[in-house]
DNA sequence: ACGTTATAGTTACATGTGAAACCATTTGCA
DNA sequence: TGCAAATGGTTTCACATGTAACTATAACGT
């Protein structure tokens, strides 16, 4: 018997919350597990955290945003944007000058060195979201697709 | 035209990452999101971290773990798991004794106080939950169950 | 019995993160 | 025009989090 003060059966009356049938903890671990899965092998590699992976990924996809729009592309807050390109800045991986028509505006885009890094990156992450991927099959993709595609839409 | 270095057209050949259809970044946003809507709910009101959530949560359903169990439990590390029953025993939700035949390990189980704060708690996060999932029909929480179910068993 | 190794848990340090304050510039409007 | 409000971006502060070092106890092998 462990405590003194055990002050009820830990059971049915009280309806405890069953933690691994429970959605969101569950999307968390999941969503933790593959991001960590996926982000080691490129973060030893190259020094690179997350954040800066997904702000070099927008960049390569469309060239010249300023740091708000990278913000709002990521899903990331201004902050993290700020920090992330000032380390990607300082490592050469991305160029940053000033808009022409407005001077509060940088302009951001993959240095040389930057899309190399992205082209060695991209395929790895790839490679390994078509590994996790591999578990289902194909109807099971789908549905997946469609789940979230759905809640994306809703839970916002 | 953006900057004087601009060293390639940012399309086909460089086959950018699209974030907005990579699994990962989508578990992850849609991860956060989700557990944020719900935390915000209590998170407030009690001022409890998700992470003390879960530890409270976890002892409503097995009485008397230690603080490693817990930790397996909720896949949580030690340190975030002693971190949180720190707070929490603090504020008196939980009761913490030491085990009598190993000195190491402790006892944990939740006080009164920590039952009535659970039992106010855990029908708000499964009301989240089912508002969450009554965005998908049957079908599809179907799917999402079993997809859910076989991802967690296989990725880790 | 005794020293080595393992385990439970906490503490310390370094790093990441978000909110709010802040600076510079631009926009809107009298 | 000129001045208040809005916007882009950075800095600062408080706090959360992970890793490694540490303490105490227990288990194991000789």
């Amino acid at each position: 018997m462990p405590a003194k003060r055990r002050p009820a059966p830990a059971t049915a009356e009280h309806a405890p919350l069953q933690l691994e049938h429970f959605l969101p903890y569950r999307l968390s671990i999941l969503s933790n597990t593959i991001s960590q899965a996926i982000a080691d092998d490129y973060q030893r590699r190259y020094d690179i955290s997350v954040t800066e992976w997904r702000v070099m990924a927008v960049l390569a996809r469309f060239d010249g945003l300023s740091a708000r729009e990278v913000a709002e592309r990521t899903a990331m807050d201004k902050v993290a944007v700020s920090r992330a390109l000032a380390r990607l800045v300082e490592a050469g991986r991305v160029h940053r000058s000033i808009h022409d028509d407005d001077k509060r505006r940088s302009v951001l885009s993959l240095t040389e060195t930057g899309w190399t890094m992205h082209d060695e990156v991209a395929p790895m992450a790839r490679a390994r979201e078509r590994e996790v991927l591999a578990k289902l099959d194909a109807e099971e993709q789908a549905w997946l697709e469609r789940i979230l595609d759905k809640l994306q839409l809703t839970v916002r």
